[in-house]
DNA sequence: ATTGACCTTCACATCAATGTGACGGTTCGA
DNA sequence: TCGAACCGTCACATTGATGTGAAGGTCAAT
């Protein structure tokens, strides 16, 4: 598909499509005139970069993850070097302790609209 | 106590303190000399704003959500307008998808290290 | 063949979060 | 009283993610 359905298909502006294959998030082909041509996994890709992205990780992590996530996987084991298990690890923890975070916090909204909605109710 | 000694605490930059405050999340007291006064409990909050920074939300959004945090829980009911009760229920959501996002993919992290140890032990 | 809806690259603009430093006042200990 | 280590404001710079628009090529339908 060109970058117009992708675009309409993930709701991310073409701009930001060309950005993230600057970013070597995404690698379209090229069809002969020179437009981008992308496959139909690109679809669920890009989503899972813009989730990331709003997750508050910037492009340059999300491109190191990125190619431990591919399903089905294939470890390339030439990349799996010590420096990047390290980084992994790290990304994991930090990932945690994001989720940790936003958890607690969304609790506490949660009681409090509770609360509100009893006391309405009340 | 100072602005140095809770960047000390809390490991943020002065300048970020204060930033902070200009954005309306923290309201520090100010001794006779001018400089700020916090008290013990901005510590946590600093905490708490940089972890919700840091997984993506905007100050503008913090500014929002955090008064609906304090303990213990007091609901000024002033503050409970409708537009923001679906404010918060809006965040509340984006907030979900943030931690299922984050999650999936922290799981599918830890599957390629366990994969790439199993690896190296096998 | 022309029009309109695509696509390309390039470039400058914006916004939020953050870095950095200038310049000056305060406090405290040697 | 001097210097070091704080603090204050102000302001300009940078970075990453994004907005926007110009100038031009491609292609399908009329």
């Amino acid at each position: 598909m060109r970058i117009g359905e992708l675009s309409e298909r993930t709701g991310t502006p073409r701009r930001l499509l060309r950005y993230y294959e600057e970013q070597g998030l995404i690698a379209p082909g090229r069809s002969a005139n020179g437009y981008r041509a992308y496959d139909e996994n690109t679809v669920d890709r890009v989503l899972q970069i813009r989730g990331l992205l709003d997750a508050g990780l910037p492009t340059r992590i999300i491109r190191q993850i990125l190619p431990c996530l591919d399903k089905p996987r294939v470890i390339h084991f030439r990349d799996a070097t010590p420096e990047m298990l390290a980084t992994l690890e790290q990304e994991l923890n930090r990932m945690t302790d994001r989720i940790r975070c936003l958890t607690r916090n969304r609790d506490a909204i949660a009681e409090y609209l509770a609360e509100v909605s009893r006391h309405k109710a009340g």
